[in-house]
DNA sequence: CAATACTTTCAGAATATATTGAATATAACG
DNA sequence: CGTTATATTCAATATATTCTGAAAGTATTG
């Protein structure tokens, strides 16, 4: 029981530093190993009470959760509360904490560079500034045709990892 | 002369704006960007100027900007001053960005997670916590392994790249 | 449709991160 | 080796992010 206990608290801190490490809120890391640990779906103020967060905190996390699709919302008959439940295959969860890094991180980042380049196409600013966002453009295209070809579906990226992952092992 | 300026400028702010996406701090990816643009290597006090930001924090923008390994001294002779110049090849810059990242953002969670394992691993604690530990692990060390494998040299990565890149084209 | 049982939102407080600039360290010069 | 020119550090401050909890919102029940 207390050694449950205190291995529980190790992944959930583990998690929560991890997630911080990436530019991923603490608590919402928290909570999503909290869930990724549990027997059973839980509900707001079980995931409050354990983690000794506020109930207004622990709703925006789940709400962040549900955007990341790494959560499942769970209800119970006779029960007004929400229950949740993680996304059971660490792989899958994996490639769509990555589907929308890539939506928030590089998206952005693509669609801007691409506008200014359009912008600056004809204007005769210095070659130099122009060759920099040309090349900037191409890096950012290219990443982003690699990222969807291996984000396609969960399965694609899978099946993509997989490969590369036996690749690298054999060369052992 | 305006129109250099205001792409120049353009391409530092959204060089910023990429950085603070990526965890990266703003002022420097915003120095790195004037570094990538500039004619000349540029000293302390041109950066300084050029991006009203104070000497002290140049000074620490550049210490970072070594570290990630994207910016080169150049001392000229008859001045004690040092001078800086970004690394020419984007995807040259890009790969030692990505190295840096998988240094603080994976190693990290690679040891604690197997520290973390080692310790429990026979200690009774509940099979669902240590289940979830253990695909972690896997799923870390597999990363790991990927990253390595593509990371060893700027060349081997570069080639990668082209690689995947070709593979990708290939198939529209 | 009013009462109830919950969830979500958001302004203000707490905390963490980034920036400044004066003090300190370092290195080149004569 | 003392002087000078420059770079770095770091305590104080400014800014940005995260968290709280009470108020507003939404669904379910009888």
């Amino acid at each position: 029981m207390a050694m449950n206990e205190k291995v529980k608290q190790k992944f959930i801190e583990t998690w929560g530093a991890m997630g911080s490490l990436w530019g991923i809120n603490t608590s919402v890391a928290r909570v999503h190993a909290l869930l990724m640990v549990s027997e059973k779906p839980l509900g707001l103020d079980d995931i409050s009470e354990e983690l000794k967060i506020s109930r207004g905190n622990a709703s925006m996390c789940l709400k962040e959760l549900r955007n990341w699709g790494v959560i499942k919302k769970a209800r119970e008959t006779g029960d007004r509360r929400d229950f949740y439940l993680s996304e059971d295959d660490v792989w899958t969860m994996f490639i769509r904490i990555v589907r929308e890094r890539k939506r928030r991180e590089l998206d952005p980042a693509v669609d801007s560079v691409r506008k200014v380049l359009a912008e600056s196409k004809d204007d005769g600013s210095d070659p130099k500034v122009k060759a920099r966002f040309s090349q900037m453009n191409e890096m950012l295209e290219t990443m982003n045709s690699l990222a969807e070809a291996f984000l396609k579906s969960d399965e694609d990226a899978k099946a993509a990892l997989s490969l590369l992952s036996n690749m690298v092992k054999m060369r052992d």
